[in-house]
Formats: C-alpha cells, structure tokens, sequence
DNA sequence: CACCATTTGTTCGTATGTATT
DNA sequence: TAATACATACGAACAAATGGT
C-alpha cells in the first residue's frame, strides 16, 4: 500500500461543548461500550460522569436520537438503536428501496472481496475461515432457522473481513444487517437441493480463498450469487400463487 | 423484478414537531430547493414560513447541522453543507480511512454497473452515454483539468445510471464526490500516454455497454481498473522521490 | 476607526400534555 | 384516581459575532 495520502479534511476546528460530547457518546456507541437494544446509564449519571451540565447532555442525546443512534422513550430511560451512524442512515436509506437493489450491491461488493481475499488473506483469516465453515455445517444439521443464518452471515462475513478493506466491510456488514429480516423470512420455504448447493459452494469459495486462487474465488461467489437468485426467483413465484 | 417486497421498517409512527421541520427541511435540501453552499432563510423568516417558534426551528436547525447538512456561522447565517445526509455520513466514514480503499470499493461498484448497463440500458442511456462521451472528449482537448474532471465523472455516473440500481448509483456518486478533490490533485502529473489509453478504454466500455455485451464491458472496466491503479503508484513513487 | 443592523448563541420562565407511580 | 416527573413547545430578553456604512 501506498500510505499517507487522505481524503482532503475541513472539519476539525469546530468544538462546542455538545459536539465533544456527542462524539463521546458516538465513540462509546460504536465501540461497543453500549451495546445495542440495552439502555444507556440515566441523564444525573452523565452529567456525573462527563463533568458537563444537564442542557449540554440534554442536547446531545436529542442530536444523537435524530441521528438514529439513541431512542428516548419517556419515563423508562434511553435505549441504544444502532451501532453507527453510517448503518442508521444506510439503513433508512435502503428501506426506500427493494431488497432486489440491496442484494444485488451486496453481492457486488461479496465478488470482489472474494478475489482480494483470495490475494491478501493471512493465515489468521485462514483459521477463522475454517471455524466458521465447521459451525456452519454444525448450525446446518440442526435445522435451527436463526442459528443456520447467523452462521452464514458470519462465514460471509469472515471472507469479505478477509479483503481487508475496511470501507467494504462497514458496507457490506450494514447491507447484510439490513435484508437480514428479509432473508430470514424466505428461508423456511427453500428447495433442499438448492440450499445443499449453496453449502458445496460456501466450501469452494473458502478453499478458493484459502489457496489464495483469486479466479476460483470469484467464480465460486458468482455462482453462489446465481443461486441466491434463483432462490429469490423461486420465492415469488410461490408468492404469486398465494 | 419481482416487486412489492420491501426492507421491514419500525419507524413510522414517531412524530415530534422539531421531527416534522426536520423532515421538512431535509426535504428542501434534498430536492435542491437549498441550493448546497447558498444560506438559507434566517431563524425569524422560518418561524414565519413554517408557523412554529424560535426554539424548535433552532433545534430542527442543530440536528441538521449534527447530521452535517448545514453549518451555522454566528452573525452571518445558516449554510448548506451537503445535499444528502448518506452523502454526509458517509463522507465522514471514508475520511477515516485513505482513498485507496475507497478508490478499491468505488471501482467495485463500476465492474459490476458496467455488466449490468450491458444487460439493462435502455435507448434513453444510449442517447445520454453518446452525449457524455461526446463531451468527454472535448473537454480532453481543452486541457482544462476540472472541465476534463467534470467530463469524466459524468460519463462514469452515465455508466453507473445504466444499470438501473438506485443504491448503487447513490453510493458511486457519494464515493465519487469524497475522492474527487485526491483525484483533482493527481491529474496533473500524469503520464499522456495512460491519459491517452484511458481515454480509448472509456470508448471501448461504452460501445460495449451500448453493443448490450456484458462481458466486454465488464473486461473493459477491469483494464480501466487496472490503469488508475498503475496511475496511482506513478503517482506515489513521484511522491516518495520528491 | 467607530457604529449599526442583522443574525445566530444562550439562558431564563411558563404552559401543556403524557407516562409512571 | 391523584400526584409526580418529564418531554415538548412557546416566548422573551440578552450576549456575541459578523458585515457593511
């Protein structure tokens, strides 16, 4: 990699009170600090634990809740909604959209971090790989709907983390998080045949990137992708007869 | 496609005042209606326009400014910042990282927009790819370096408009948007005769998008690829030198 | 340079509706 | 049902910064 050349910044200068708290409160939103669904520590506890009055956390929380980070729900507390902006906004913006145009970008950027894979992945990725591939068949056998995808996200996950671009991966995580309610709604009604090809080729695809053969692991996600197609072709035809 | 199946959504319901003017002014940005860089009316003219008090056009005004879509200056007025908030957002994103994962990803989204305008443009695409490459190839002879710019990126975005996926077209523009200012400080120590190969590499990709092959076009956005990216080390081993 | 109009920033107080206890 | 706490919205006054005369 060629280092040191960034994207040109303007920022940087301006800091009110409630900016720098608002990027502390993000900073321990997407750190995982707070985790997501679970309610973050009452307004006296910040104001405690930050040093700044209660207006300046007032305002912060209300940006962050606009942002689609927090959710304010009155007399119980505030809740963590999402982990990063970037998905918050992503994800709302997604939803004007069909799942169609989700997939397809989704699978866009799934191909091409196959091949980079395949050229830059370190044998760390390989035994990640290899874990992820034996839950999978694991999670497979036991024919539990939500335990089967989690697995196959994971694995996805595993190769595109694999790629090691970290602006691939924020998108590609974000889209799988958002058609993950979809997906997870087709799956009980999937052709068995389809569904055991689609386990053949998640093996080819690791192995692919485990040989560091980048051809191999491109086509393998294409082929993937054309039965996630056919799949997806599958399922509304069923629904058209419904 | 398949229609009527859409990304599940909670929101819906929730609907504050400051939530309305929020939407509301978003609304006007996003529409063009406020112009990027233009002020916008000041604080007593919006609360006359909208028919809500001071306080709650300020906090609408501050949830925009925390999204990054306005910027306030004291004793001068409210500017437009961005024309979207994804755009913002992800703008922020990618400046955490260099460009060239941003380059890496952005010339992911092209591959495959590429093989799907083969496959989908319509005659319209047709009229305005012939334009663009029209326009491309005199801004090449003027030599001016941000008309020349200007050119390029709207003959990608005709490209990227071709293949009728409103997602990845929004995410090609953003990414576009956030490396334009690298790309701009790059160009003028180029090698012509990459320039010149560029350029035969941008006909080649049309008349294959145009020719409705797929696979040509896909293959001519892979070499095209492959000189940004014989451009960007020249680029950097000059730097190194320097 | 001083001055002034314009515009945003800050901080009060008050009224009203709503959720929780 | 009554009481309490909180969120929302409005209004008003003053402070601070900017741009032009």
């Amino acid at each position: 990699m060629f280092g040191g050349f960034y994207l040109a910044l303007k920022e940087a200068i301006k800091s009110t009170l409630v900016t720098q708290v608002i990027a502390q409160m993000k900073g321990l939103i997407e750190e995982g600090e707070w985790v997501v669904g679970t309610r973050i520590p009452p307004e006296p506890e910040l104001v405690k634990q930050l040093g700044v009055s209660r207006n300046t956390v007032r305002e912060a929380v209300q940006a962050l809740v606009h942002m689609g980070l927090l959710e304010t729900r009155q007399g119980d507390g505030t809740y963590v909604r999402s982990q990063s902006e970037l998905g918050a906004t992503l994800m709302r913006r997604l939803r004007r959209s069909g799942v169609e145009e989700t997939l397809e970008v989704r699978h866009c950027l799934e191909r091409e971090a196959a091949r980079l894979a395949a050229l830059r992945r370190s044998d760390e990725d390989v035994q990640i790989l290899r874990l992820c591939l034996k839950l999978h068949d694991e999670a497979m056998r036991c024919r539990n709907i939500e335990d089967f995808l989690s697995a196959d996200l994971a694995l996805h996950h595993a190769i595109v983390a694999a790629a090691h671009n970290s602006v691939m991966l924020d998108l590609y995580d974000h889209m799988s998080e958002a058609v993950r309610a979809s997906i997870s709604s087709m799956i009980p009604k999937l052709d068995h045949v389809l569904v055991h090809r689609l386990l053949d080729l998640h093996h080819e695809l690791v192995e692919a990137v485990i040989a560091k053969n980048a051809e191999a692991a491109e086509v393998a996600a294409r082929k993937h992708d054309e039965v996630v197609q056919t799949m997806l072709q599958e399922r509304a035809t069923q629904e058209s007869e419904a």
